[in-house]
DNA sequence: AATGGGTCCAACCGCGATCTG
DNA sequence: CCAGATCGCGGTTGGACCCAT
């Protein structure tokens, strides 16, 4: 029954690989190439699992793989991709020729996440993190409005004080934007500050409308799965997307700030026109729970999340080099 | 020079999907 | 059809390297 094993685990070295070890892989897949990766590391002579040679040559030793830094293009289509994908390391990989999943993966963990909240974006939604705690503010029950507030000013600290504070953004800023080639960023953050001034008012009286005034909380709550949001409610948070996980606007928020493909692509998290209004099923790639909702899911099965009349679509449809269908 | 902390990245791990005998 | 191997993926870790003290 079944196959053979693909490796006698107790017989195999792990660990780094050194050069001769790549030479014998390299040289040996080049005459017979990657058709059984069971057999490779013995016919090779290498004492490695099959799993490991593969890893080796996929992340490593690929002729077509590239080794140096990430380009400022290849950053912006990382940060793009991301807003939509999420950590689909894969697909993103896919539009970067030469380019890993490990390797984005990697690169994503070590200096995209760092950059983006350095300049006060979440990295997981892709919105600012003002907007995140307006958010918490305005869509969430009492208690959980208190706690949850409480716990992302510990996890947004510095950018939350700095908002509460309204100490001037400072040094993170601006190296970030210098690193970044353009002063998208630094337009974004120091834009309509009657905006910011306005978020701030919003998370004040969004955490007190929450934690002393229950009665406000409309009955068609979003956090309820039944409910339905009301027109009532839907108005009291009018800046942001209504559902807490919703992922998106480049096109709107890139019109407000300068038009630019990089800012769109930096952060997905202002206002919310087109998706939200349009279609709110296929905007929505998880709920609060962290599910999927209907896009994630046609993702995952091969299929577009992305309509003709989407403009997600037609934003990265123009960028794609390898169809994600 | 020693050392402690931070960063980076190659490699490993575990899981679900797919394939194969 | 089924059991189990293989593949592909995303998350995590180990250790090399760098830098400040």
């Amino acid at each position: 029954m079944g196959r053979i094993p693909c490796c006698e685990k107790d017989n195999v070295k792990r660990g780094q690989w050194t050069p001769e070890e790549d030479n014998k892989l390299s040289s040996y897949i080049a005459q017979h190439g990657t058709r059984n990766w069971r057999l490779i590391p013995k016919n090779a002579g290498l004492q490695r699992c099959g799993k490991s040679c593969r890893l080796r040559w996929t992340n490593y030793l690929r002729p077509d793989l590239k080794h140096g830094q990430f380009s400022d293009a290849e950053e912006q289509t990382i940060v793009k991709l991301h807003s939509v994908f999420g950590n689909r390391w894969s697909l993103i990989a896919a539009q970067l020729p030469g380019r890993t999943d490990n390797d984005v993966k990697n690169h994503w963990n070590t200096k995209l996440k760092k950059k983006l909240s350095g300049m006060g974006i979440d990295p997981v939604t892709h919105k600012p993190f003002s907007h995140l705690m307006a958010e918490i503010a305005t869509t969430l029950a009492p208690p959980q409005a208190a706690h949850l507030a409480e716990a992302a000013l510990g996890c947004f600290k510095d950018e939350v004080l700095h908002l509460l504070t309204k100490k001037p953004m400072n040094h993170q800023v601006q190296h970030s934007s210098a690193a970044w080639g353009n002063n998208n960023i630094t337009a974004y953050i120091n834009c309509k500050p009657e905006e910011k001034d306005d978020t701030v008012e919003k998370i004040k009286l969004g955490l007190s409308k929450a934690t002393q005034e229950p009665e406000m909380i409309p009955s068609n709550k979003p956090w309820d799965p039944n409910g339905i949001m009301s027109p009532s409610f839907a108005g009291t948070c009018s800046v942001f997307p209504t559902t807490p996980g919703f992922q998106f606007s480049p096109t709107s928020f890139g019109n407000e700030v300068d038009g630019s493909s990089w800012s769109q692509s930096i952060c997905t998290g202002s206002t919310c026109t087109g998706m939200d209004q349009q279609d709110q099923s296929h905007g929505k790639l998880e709920d609060e729970n962290g599910d999927e909702y209907q896009g994630a899911k046609e993702i995952r099965n091969g299929t577009s999340i992305f309509n003709s009349d989407c403009v997600l679509w037609d934003l990265l449809s123009h960028d794609l080099i390898n169809p994600m269908v």
